[in-house]
DNA sequence: CGTCTATGTTGACGCTTGTCGATTCAGGTG
DNA sequence: CACCTGAATCGACAAGCGTCAACATAGACG
């Protein structure tokens, strides 16, 4: 159900629908905020594309917060999450990151490593 | 000023500190709402790059909104505004794009057209 | 100058959001 | 079982945000 598919042709193609604009603010509303950016980046570039909260929950703010920031990104379809014993582990949707990049750049950012 | 040389290396190189994060996620947080979102796809995909607020601002909300959300895109740096004669055009900030596609996608995605 | 049109600004309103402390849940360990 | 640690949820609060109607400003035109 990620976003990432649905999601949508270049800003600078043509004038985006409300029902597109919808869905893509959704994302990037997800990254709008400094400390989810510091999380979702701190996932992304953790080796193996996956953190354990533990690892990345040392940006300042409580762990309650930490973990309502968190469950906001998986709500937007940017992180999975999956509880492996004791931890809960974090892990970036391949897909959006191409999918976002391909929006604001148009060109093929869409080819993946 | 433009945040656009400032901010950053990609999202999934390092974890962002919280200077970058800061920085990014203002321009982030600036195509976080739907509205606004449809405004700068309206003017991305302008011919020429630019448009009349007259030409933009059939998004369903008043005209002081629409001010408003223009204010807060140019405030973010992602556009720019000039008055001619009657009319006030905006266009968009090149380099922005490309430098939030980089920040995405890490690759390439700065190479413009 | 007076008036009309195109934008911007102000002030107010309700809703959303980020944050925390307290609590709860989940699993491991003794 | 009791206890401890990692993580999620709850409840509350202040701050921020999107929206509008009313007003203000800027330029064109008579």
């Amino acid at each position: 159900m990620s976003n990432a598919e649905v999601c949508c042709s270049p800003v600078t193609e043509r004038p985006m629908s409300a029902e597109e604009a919808e869905t893509a603010a959704r994302m990037f509303k997800a990254l709008g905020d400094p400390v989810r950016l510091r999380l979702f980046s701190a996932v992304a570039s953790h080796e193996g594309g996956e953190a354990c909260v533990c690892d990345i929950s040392d940006v300042g703010v409580s762990q309650p917060t930490v973990s309502h920031h968190l469950k906001k990104l998986k709500e937007a379809g940017l992180l999975t999450s999956e509880r492996r014993g004791t931890w809960v582990y974090y892990r970036v949707e391949p897909a959006v990151l191409a999918a976002m990049g391909r929006l604001l750049v148009g060109s093929s950012a869409g080819a993946l490593t």
